[in-house]
DNA sequence: GTGAAAGCGCTAACAC
DNA sequence: GTGTTAGCGCTTTCAC
């Protein structure tokens, strides 16, 4: 087992004459207690030679503090997005000694989130909700026992709750007059199911209404996220007698789709069909044509999602929206 | 801080009348100790009524284990092949109520990666590296010190370690069958520059020569992984006075490229040029044509690598190897 | 079948 | 400026 088994602090102690209570105030640098220079060595020097490792465990007992994050992501989150985010949020923990315990909203065994059960038993001593869907029973839970929590998502919740989302839907009035600079019409848009609750297709309706180019609903199309469901709703729209000149996708996926039917369907894209795309992708430059974007800012997301969780877990006040800004990103596609 | 505040083995115990070390007993289901039908109910109908969950802390205090294991990535890894993975893992690891520590391979703050750091301050009891590079120099560190690691990769490292991987370069014999079966002629390969080391282009080589096919040197592109490099070197391909008729790809993003570049040269897929892909990805199906791909299981190789882990960590001897199916899927690319 | 008590490695109040 | 000491909440040996 090597250096592992057995250096304690009470071995620096002793191999640094002096006490267990010296090496601990060395080690978390405590202000309030002044060492005299050639102790500080010693104890250091001692450290060094016996290779040791403050247990984590053990000061995590005493400090009643686990020093881990809980991430909960859905087990069908979209990966990139996820990804990114979590070196936000691991860049910003780092810097505190937290860990990040990567966990799965709802897996079969815990009907109501493994999350609490880990926060209840100290594994973890705050949570980010990734891209996650979080019940409100949960949520209920959570606030009651104040329990320290951050959501991130792109869009916000509507919940009173601490949350980190951009302002992607405001880039859809930049989308949509690029869209008409090029001399587009008529204008659709293809995405989830909920893109009529969470405001994108109402975001859309009024940029559109500001261009004085009104909505026409034939050219939503609004579909649950599965290949066939996706595949059969999307060419739809280029079956009508007029297609739309441009489409707006709600997230990458769809923007491939769309691309895919679009292409299948004969049309040429961009000068037959724009496409832009709500939402950061990894292979946004690999298709053909290359996809325009509005980008959300995934990295800063986890960044600032941390940043806040640890104000709170430091029982600190701290602001409960913060909104990072997105940017439309024009390739080849529109 | 509402039930997370108090509630102790030591309050279950008092409120059942019973010891501490009874509590402990049951919780633990110790085989070696019986326990009296009612008393058990007793205390377990305590632990209902106080909330009671055991902490974690304590008990790896105690028992000289953090109960999690590291996982360990590149920050530039591939998210699907990594989430998917990340999955088995988890699903693995519960069972055995340990939990994902995730870590970075190498941050700017620690040279020789944080693993190691985590692993001496018991913040993890194993280390699982998945689709990470790991140099030389930790490997050693590790073995020395009795480190329990696995490694999850698409193909073997060569270094004598235990591991889980894909036999997905015999599925080469399959991929040249096929692009011979429908006419192919030159056949080609684009991919990472390491693909000549890690056995990707000689096992093409070896395929070709069974077919009685000569692999023709000036078809095989490896390039450097960025947008760039595999942009030009990939053209580079269709400029010749004789393009390839089919093309390997070392993996999903150089199959994309391929798709793109051969698409922006005029030729058609897969009438012209035949593309297949070495690995899995999200998006194979979005791609216009949909792109044929070996496939690997990541999933299962995530939760064989788990598996190995948890028996390593049990002080158990395990085999050092696991290899795992891939399956080629032919879609429209070929 | 159950309990008393020791101790895991650390921190922090208090004593000197 | 440094040491002594009392736990944190659990597991487990040994006694009954």
């Amino acid at each position: 087992m090597g250096s592992k088994k057995g250096v304690s602090s009470r071995d620096v102690a002793r191999e640094a004459g002096v006490s267990q209570a010296t090496v601990s105030y060395i080690l978390n640098n405590v202000e309030t207690v002044k060492i005299r220079p050639e102790t500080r060595e010693a104890v250091l020097s001692a450290i060094k030679k016996l290779n040791y490792h403050p247990n984590q465990i053990a000061r995590g007992m005493k400090l009643k503090k686990s020093m881990s994050v809980g991430v909960v992501t859905d087990r069908n989150v979209t990966n990139f997005y996820f990804m990114k985010t979590l070196e936000g949020i691991r860049d910003a923990l780092m810097k505190h000694n937290y860990s990040i315990t990567l966990l799965f909203n709802r897996s079969e065994d815990h009907a109501d989130g493994e999350f609490i059960e880990y926060y209840s038993s100290n594994r973890i001593d705050g949570i980010i909700f990734a891209f996650a869907s979080l019940d409100d029973s949960s949520l209920e839970y959570m606030k009651e026992r104040n329990v320290p929590f951050v959501l991130v998502d792109t869009l916000p919740s509507g919940k009173d709750v601490h949350e980190v989302y951009t302002d992607h839907l405001n880039r859809i009035t930049e989308v949509v007059s690029h869209f008409v600079s090029k001399g587009a019409g008529k204008i659709g848009y293809v995405g989830p199911l909920k893109s009529r609750n969470d405001g994108r297709v109402e975001a859309l309706r009024q940029a559109l209404e500001r261009k004085g180019v009104p909505l026409d609903e034939r050219y939503i199309v609004l579909c649950s996220i599965n290949d066939e469901d996706m595949s059969g709703s999307i060419s739809s729209l280029f079956e009508l007698s007029r297609c739309p000149d441009a489409v707006l996708a709600g997230s990458p996926r769809f923007g491939f789709y769309t691309l895919k039917r679009a292409l299948e369907h004969g049309l040429k894209v961009p000068d037959e069909l724009m496409v832009t795309v709500l939402g950061s992708s990894n292979y946004h430059n690999l298709s053909h044509p290359a996809l325009s974007a509005v980008e959300v800012p995934l990295y800063q997301m986890g960044f600032e999602a941390a940043r806040v969780l640890i104000e709170l877990m430091g029982g600190k006040e701290v602001e409960k929206k913060v909104v990072l800004p997105s940017e439309l990103v024009i390739r080849d596609s529109s």
